[in-house]
DNA sequence: TGATTGATGTTATGTTATTACGTCTCAGCC
DNA sequence: GGCTGAGACGTAATAACATAACATCAATCA
């Protein structure tokens, strides 16, 4: 399986990884948020590697790079990511990946293979969105929605025949 | 989906603990199922509870009980009950809770205040799933759904003003 | 200058979950 | 009866995930 799948499909990655820090960077200093060495790192490990990473996968990185080694420093570096909308933690794995739409407000579903263990992020319609007709029948108010889906992606179900 | 979600409304306690635990033992002795007195007891401290509880919290209480006092114990209660789907797990809260709809086959949708921790069990109309169509449009094979949001529920919207 | 704020680091601890292994019971079979 | 395999239950030990509490430092600003 490929260990590099964006969404279930190849890509060229080796530019996306820059791309994709340089355009975080460029909204923290138009938003007046700070994008410091260790929040940038942890940004760039996720992007390498397209997949979940556990925070503690991301603190070894960490401390490998010279930064703190202990948990706080990744929690704090994910919390800072994940609050501005920069990586998605999915709930499912206690696991972050590195957000695939960044820049727009959005509500992500998780589609996670249980044989590759690839995720993908798809977008969802919040106007025709489940949980928002839910909502609005029980006169619930929604501020944040989980969406996680497992099963087997399309490559492993042709590789399974 | 369900217009009346248990959850947000009073109800009358006093009979649908044992109500449901007598509908799980039918249902498992139907389907050769071993609804053991852990497994039992299980059942009835979050139906008893009526809300989303941590693993060590039935834990504790199985061992006031007389049963184990190891995690296990109470790990592989609720693995049972959630497998067989007696219970749900909330994956935002790591915590279980008892299902509202036993019986059917279903995808639950959970509405959590996070004013008041209530917890909500909605259904789904498995046709119309918006992660349904997702995977239709990726090819994605979907086993399980995770369904959650966080918000502030309509009592809880009613007493902020 | 002194106060405030926000980021980073550390130590220590808390919370959630699993692995590994021994025992018991019961059903199926000789 | 005695053997065997499956499944349930118990324990001890450990792994994996997450936060609390506190010290330091730099930038900002009255
Ligand atoms: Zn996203
Ligand atoms: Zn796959
Ligand atoms: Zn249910
Ligand atoms: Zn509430």
């Amino acid at each position: 399986m490929d260990p590099n799948p964006i969404g279930f499909q190849h890509h060229d990655h080796s530019h996306c990884v820059a791309d994709a820090v340089e355009a975080a960077d460029r909204s923290c200093r138009e938003a007046g948020l700070q994008l410091t060495p260790v929040r940038k790192r942890t940004l760039e490990i996720l992007l390498e590697e397209h997949r979940a990473l556990g925070a503690y996968d991301v603190l070894a990185r960490l401390s490998e790079d010279g930064f703190g080694s202990q948990p706080p420093v990744a929690y704090r570096a994910l919390d800072f990511l994940t609050k501005h909308g920069f990586v998605h933690k999915i709930e499912k794995l206690n696991a972050f990946i590195a957000c695939a739409h960044p820049g727009e407000l959005h509500t992500p579903a998780f589609l996670i293979c249980t044989s590759c263990q690839a995720v993908a992020e798809a977008e969802t319609d919040p106007s025709h969105s489940l949980l928002a007709n839910i909502a609005e029948t029980t006169g619930f108010r929604i501020s944040r929605a989980v969406l996680e889906a497992e099963g087997t992606c399309p490559n492993c179900l042709a590789s399974e025949k």
